[in-house]
DNA sequence: AAACAATGCAATCATTATGATTGCATCTAA
DNA sequence: TTAGATGCAATCATAATGATTGCATTGTTT
């Protein structure tokens, strides 16, 4: 049954890589409402894509030809329902799903974001000025540098130039990995503190590009474990998928300080950090000789 | 010069407004590469929409009618590049923006997500199970309850039914807000310590509804400011994007505390709850009364 | 200098997808 | 029983798309 199932979801993904762009995303459409509402209508269709009645119902019948046993068709409610032998015909992310969710289906661009009123993504209190984004977005896919203006917490304002190579949300805020030419090293840069951003024609050196950021390219293995003064470790353990009471990640080096201190993770030798908010501790100490900026996670002496 | 901009946009939108879905997703992209890459070609648009030759140099042809000034044709490097006079025609969210640079310009669903190479979102260590979410999510919309098995961190496995009526992501993790008929009032359930999730086709009782959940109806003001113990305080009210150094944010009374720890806000009466990574402080701590569960939150006596 | 290759374009024609309309089925409400 | 609102299929018209041809521009190779 199980090697059945393989062949049949094969044939469903050759069907489903036979449709254009727009079909595919109105039977994604179709398949998503069914899983997480339980139902779908033509209207519920029409309104999203715009589409004409006809195209709807052929759309449904394409839906029904590939997935027979993932919906019936109910007059009392006008509408299809999600079956109990449900499978859905498309991979799921969780994360993307949640957003789906929390914004609606769609790129959130085309037809802007419709805001849930049962899904509620985190709150965000910085929201970096996307102009900025796009300038330094533009600099990191052209491999050029930039001048700008920045506004930095230990010396108020400056102007410098850098080379950004990426951007990264350190899960506060989103910053900009780049190489200072002011300090002649691969720092990071907080977005919203930027006052202007312009790109520089001239070259970029090698040893100002990616490879050369060493604690970017090193990659470190990081070990958490229940912090050992919980009493129930049980439910931490479901909560971060730990194998053998354990979850093993790899991390940049340039961005492991910031996970440890977004998940607030006891680094402490002794494990004495534990304070408010605190559910995992370091189980490989020895980790943060790798890592240069350490001093950002919580329980570093 | 204001007034003739705003009528060209709605010039703009308006016949926007008459395209199928499938094509303003198409122009979208054009629009979205220009602004973020600096330049777009046909065949980046082929590779995405898997459309023909002749429809993607329609759709450039339909961008340049829209908006003319912002790419131009360069044969050497054979594609568009983006002018210096660039204005966008899709209206842009920066968190929306920044999750299409990091997953891929897209719904993530119809044909996957593409991790970019150089925008990284934030690391997540929780990954709530799929099937879980859309049991729950069903619940929701269909205003049912749900049979659960649930592991919390205080009474270990137990078995009851709850009546789900959001989802919310505190920051950390995401979790259920619902009435918990063993207990006769309405708590946090983390999406991750569900074993199992039955709905239930019985009736919902008005008062396990949510307009009778008091901490989720009540909006509560909080406002933030600079901890009064950093040195500059510019840096941090540009991040917070601060009107006289202070953010005013409405959150519900039961969303309010996980914020706050979130954002490791100091709210202690004093300020002296100064820790590592704390950038805030609660200017109106008065404002703790109305938060039940506020002892989440950093600095609480 | 000429030929080739790879992008771009427009025009033309064929194919496919979509939209409108008509007639019918199912269910609920009046 | 009738009306209304969903669903369907079939038919035909329209719009969007795909393929092909010829041309323009630029860089590379011969």
């Amino acid at each position: 049954m199980e090697y059945q199932n393989n062949l049949i979801e094969t044939q469903i993904n050759k069907k489903l890589a036979e449709l254009t762009h727009a079909q595919k995303d109105r039977l994604a459409f179709i398949d998503f409402s069914l899983q997480f509402f339980g139902h779908v209508a033509r209207t519920d269709l029409i309104q999203r894509f715009k589409t004409g009645l006809a195209a709807s119902t052929r759309d449904f019948s394409t839906y029904k030809e590939l997935a027979p046993d993932n919906l019936i068709l109910r007059h009392q409610t006008k509408s299809y329902h999600r079956t109990d032998d449900f499978q859905s015909i498309f991979k799921h992310d969780p994360e993307v799903i949640l957003t789906s969710l929390s914004r609606g289906f769609g790129n959130g661009i085309s037809t802007g974001v419709q805001p849930s009123e049962q899904c509620f993504d985190a709150v965000r209190l910085i929201h970096p000025n996307v102009a900025i984004i796009a300038s330094i977005m533009r600099a990191i896919h052209n491999k050029q540098g930039v001048k700008c203006g920045y506004v930095s917490v230990s010396s108020g304002e400056t102007e410098r130039a850098i080379v950004p190579h990426s951007i990264v949300n350190n899960g506060h805020r989103w910053h900009v990995r780049a190489y200072d030419r002011k300090h002649n090293s691969f720092r990071d840069f907080v977005c919203t503190r930027f006052t202007y951003v312009d790109l520089i024609q001239g070259p970029v050196h090698v040893h100002e590009a990616s490879p050369y950021d060493q604690q970017w390219q090193q990659i470190v293995d990081i070990e958490l474990v229940p912090h050992p003064k919980i009493k129930q470790p049980r439910a931490i353990e479901m909560d971060y998928n730990m194998s053998d009471g354990k979850l093993s990640i790899q991390l940049r080096a340039a961005v492991a300080a910031y996970v440890l201190r977004q998940w607030q993770v006891d680094c402490s030798v002794d494990h004495s950090e534990l304070h408010l908010g605190c559910q995992l501790a370091l189980a490989n100490p020895e980790v943060i000789k790798l890592i240069e900026n350490i001093s950002l996670a919580p329980g570093i002496a």
